[in-house]
RNA sequence: GGGCGCUUAGUUCAGUUGGUUUAGAACACCUGCCUUACAAGCAGGGGGUCGGGGGUUCGAAUCCCUCAGCGCCCA
């Protein structure tokens, strides 16, 4: 069974291979299975025309370690996927498609739209599934879903019919974010907010039966053919007297009230406010409180409409802005113009400005659906990780606003109203109409709007499985355990599943909510195609394999913070894979015998010494560590657990400290070390496995027992209270520093790796005596001396170096090689940094308020640090001296 | 304007409820090594007083206040 391996690891060698081994072996297919806990994820569905991002890198990879951790612990673990129809983003994608092949869209009419779009998924969707794959992800595919797909489109009608008859969906004429481009409402979410320089433009109104004039200040003079009013402060001193007044709009002729209103912000501008009710949210509210006139004056491109007068009418926004500014100049009626700083909401989608703007919409009332998912957080029933994003929910939560669910799009579900031409009857529901339920008439029409892609994706938790149908799957995967998404989608998304949840299942979505972070390029910019700073993560995964890509990301990335991503950190994790894999080939080059059950056993293993039972007690540790880390959603921390315990303590010291037995000694010393490494590589596959799934099967197939199954399954790694060892590990401790201070001098005496030494040690107790004694041909080895004599009362060589090491004294008698003068720099600095501490101890002790009020254990481990201190200083101090007099 | 967060070696970050260490790691840097797993490696080393100021405490990178800078979200 056993194979050579290369020396180098070569990804691209295994990665398809296991793969399709796992997708042939159905490991990642769940059904219920009423024996096993359930452990459940739904994939936050990506854009069904998407490709994969490093965003998407790093919140797939945390759910596939999530899972394959949770499959290997024993739970039934589903992880389901599917894409998103993505109404807006894929409606432009097809429209510009057809652009290109000089089509508009209302050319060929919303049937042969959606039949092109649908082409256009079929052939462009879907890419970034398997983009998933070649990154690892164990999701069960067979449960892929689609948010337009048969069933799912008849579970977004459902719900749009149940709350519909609830009373929370009404038909109303509002104020929308608008975007002209693609001439449709957009939800607040949908807006972006951009710093841009403008001005302030201060026009003069004349007021009615008098010369004289206000002046209003405004960063959109072209609306100002659709004002009504002028509002001032209710105690603004300088405009009492016009309050209740009537002014002369310029240009348009229009008499308008001035009439006060809480709203204005005395110190803006000149205090005095143009009211646009029709293109403004403000203006809008000032409006319905003091009965305004609502005058649309914009087309739904946002060209100026016949509500202006005759020269203006046709002219776009930015056009219609040049012409009323002129205008006024040319009146004498602009009084100024100052430069001006402000932020104007862009359409994500459209990116141009957005447009308040009057239309019919549909709206979801969100009071009674917030209450119980804002509990839910408040109440711990769902937790957030990290904590601090309950406040940003809740603060939403708090404030939510009706949400406009109609687009006037068409690639999306459509609005299952339907009215009746002959009486007017509104009929809502799943299965399109034939008759008029009243009149009978045939003659019915569809509303032409489609949802919100959010309306659809906020029912995925259990919509992707038979919702509202009965269904045994649903019943044993909802609610789910844990959800990884990003927190820009957290108003969007996961506060609306929360309040779906309850809605259609009385019952969270899920327990956990993991928010990763943004990541962002070295030099913290967003990543971004116009910056061509964001790679392809295949690219990458060619370049450095998947496991470190995974591995990487994962190192990188702390809890709640951003995530700064540079390709030097994934050259670093590629060389902890070759690490790991050559410290696999070590093992495997040495392992002669056939790997049994007793090989594995711990009980047969005979004659442990001090190196084994170390490494066994940091296994345990590690293993302790890494399932708590992963407990707490942990990612980065728990890479670095794996890393300290692999890199530092098994290839670094365990490794290097069997070799002198796997050489030079007897066939049972021999069998034992490789048991012990064989056991500790097995439990290390392990536990890299859901960080690294595909070097972790290829090494795995090498030290696994035959009727063992492969690693995808196999059983996560528990503590043995047979290996808890700390007094060994103290010991063993003492032992790798006694090495370090050896090869620490050998450094610093610049002596060659090639020149042997000679070591005399003095001990200061029996205990280390003895741990050296037994250790003393792997020291030989490790530190390449070849004459060692440890003793209580060894006598110190007269030309050598030295060190001390808890309370022992270390000597290196190097004559001839010694440079004296280095050794007494060397002594110098040892002894004022022993000093230092000694200051240290020295002046806490003294403090007379530190010893009474310190708790009593804190006192005695500060004594004892001073007892130490003295001695060592004491000793060096001598050393010095004698180097001195040579 | 409101809310949230961040500020520790050249760089990117750890540092759990204040006390096992005059602050740890990785990368970078310096020195020496191709030592039969690995040069994508091995051994050793230098480098920060924890953004500024104040406070609580026997003791603060860690808790509180304040100032400054940066970032994100919302209006």
């Amino acid at each position: 069974m056993t194979q050579e391996l290369s020396k180098r690891y070569d990804s691209s060698l295994i990665e398809d291979k296991w793969y399709q081994h796992w997708l042939d072996q159905n490991y990642f297919h769940s059904e219920p299975n009423p024996e096993k806990e359930p452990y459940t994820i739904v994939i936050p569905p990506p854009n069904v025309t998407g490709i994969l991002t490093l965003g998407h890198v790093l919140n797939n990879t945390m759910q596939d370690i999530l899972i394959r951790w949770r499959r290997m612990q024993g739970r039934e673990a589903c992880w389901i996927p599917g894409t998103d129809h993505a109404s807006i983003a894929t409606e432009t994608k097809v429209v510009n498609m057809l652009r290109e092949k000089g089509f508009t869209k209302h050319e060929i009419g919303r049937d042969e739209f959606l039949k092109h779009a649908m082409e256009w998924k079929d052939k462009y969707g879907g890419i970034i599934i398997e983009q998933l794959k070649k990154l690892g992800a164990s999701c069960d595919w067979e449960r892929e879903r689609f948010t337009m797909d048969e069933g799912y489109d008849t579970a977004v009608l459902h719900s749009f019919v149940e709350l519909y008859n609830a009373g929370y969906i009404y038909r109303g004429k509002r104020l929308v974010n608008w975007c002209p481009a693609t001439k449709s409402a957009i939800s607040d979410e949908e807006v972006i907010y951009q710093e841009r320089n403008s001005h302030l433009w201060h026009m003069r109104y004349p007021i009615k039966d008098s010369t004289d004039y206000l002046v209003v200040a405004t960063t959109r003079p072209e609306t100002m053919l659709g004002d009504s009013g002028i509002a001032v402060h209710p105690d603004d001193e300088r405009y009492q007297d016009l309050i209740g007044k009537q002014v002369v709009l310029p240009l348009v002729g229009r008499e308008i009230p001035v009439f006060a209103d809480d709203y204005v912000d005395k110190e803006f501008g000149t205090g005095c406010v143009k009211v646009t009710p029709s293109h403004d949210p403000n203006d809008w509210e000032m409006g319905k409180r003091h009965n305004l006139e609502f005058i649309n004056i914009f087309n739904e491109d946002a060209s100026l409409n016949e509500n202006v007068p005759g020269p203006f009418i046709g002219l776009d926004r930015f056009e219609a802005r040049e012409a009323v500014i002129e205008q006024l100049n040319e009146l004498d009626l602009m009084e100024k113009i100052e430069e001006h700083v402000h932020k104007v909401g862009y359409s994500e989608r459209g990116n141009v400005p957005i447009e308040p703007y009057e239309s019919e919409q549909w709206f979801m009332n969100m009071t009674e659906l917030v209450k119980p998912a804002l509990a839910a957080v408040r109440e711990d029933k769902i937790k957030f990780h990290p904590a601090h994003w309950t406040k940003t929910y809740e603060h939403w939560m708090g404030n939510i606003k009706d949400w406009c669910i109609s687009r006037q799009l068409w690639w999306g579900h459509r609005i299952p109203v339907y009215t009746c031409q002959d009486c007017a009857e509104i009929m809502v529901q799943v299965e399109a109409p034939t008759a008029c339920s009243k009149c009978g008439s045939s003659s019915l029409k569809q509303d032409a709007d489609v949802l919100d892609t959010w309306a659809s994706s906020w029912l995925w938790p259990f919509a992707v499985h038979q919702w509202p149908e009965e269904d045994k799957d649903l019943d044993y995967y909802y609610p789910t355990n844990d959800l990884v998404t990003g927190p820009d989608i957290i108003f969007f998304w996961v506060a609306r599943m929360i309040m779906a949840g309850y809605e259609f299942k009385g019952d969270i979505p899920f327990e956990n909510v993991y928010f990763t972070s943004i990541i962002r390029d070295g030099q913290g910019r967003k990543m971004s195609k116009s910056l061509g700073n964001s790679p392809d993560p295949l690219d990458l995964i060619k370049k450095y394999g998947a496991d470190a890509l995974r591995f990487g990301v994962m190192l990188i990335a702390p809890k709640g913070q951003d995530i700064l991503f540079s390709e030097e950190r994934l050259e670093v994790s590629r060389n902890f894979m070759n690490k790991v894999w050559n410290a696999s080939r070590f093992v495997l080059m040495n392992k002669d015998f056939d790997l049994t059950a007793d090989h594995i056993n711990p009980d047969k293993w005979q004659n442990l010494e001090l190196a084994d039972r170390w490494i066994l007690h940091r296994l345990n540790k590690t293993i302790e560590r890494v399932t708590g880390l992963l407990e707490g959603f942990s990612f980065d921390e728990t890479a670095r657990a794996l890393w300290d315990f692999i890199w530092n303590d098994f290839c670094d010291w365990y490794i290097e400290m069997i070799k002198q037995r796997l050489y030079e000694g007897t066939e049972a010393q021999k069998q034992t070390a490789m048991s012990v490494a064989v056991y500790v590589l097995r439990d290390i596959m392990k536990m890299m496995h859901p960080y690294a799934p595909f070097m972790s099967e290829e090494i795995w197939q090498q030290v696994k027992l035959e009727n063992e199954p492969d690693i995808v399954v196999a059983e996560w790694p528990s503590v043995s209270e047979h290996f808890h060892a700390p007094e060994e590990a103290k010991q063993a401790d003492f032992l790798k520093k006694v090495i370090t201070a050896i090869r620490t001098i050998r450094s610093e005496m610049n002596v060659p790796p090639s020149q042997k030494i000679k070591l005399v040690g003095r001990v200061h107790s029996e205990a280390q005596l003895n741990i050296l004694s037994q250790a003393k041909t792997n020291i030989a080895k490790l530190t390449r001396a070849d004459d060692i004599e440890f003793g209580m009362d060894t006598v110190k060589p007269e030309f050598s170096a030295s060190a001390m090491v808890e309370k022992m004294e270390l000597f290196i008698p190097l004559e001839g090689l010694i440079d004296l003068e280095k050794e007494v720099e060397r002594l110098e600095k040892e002894i004022s940094t022993t000093e230092g501490l000694l200051k240290s101890v020295e002046g806490k002790l003294a403090n007379k308020n530190f010893v009474d009020r310190a708790p009593e254990a804190v006192v005695a481990k500060e004594k004892d640090k001073l007892d130490h201190y003295a001695q060592s200083l004491k000793k060096l101090v001598d050393h010095l001296e004698t180097m001195k007099t040579l």
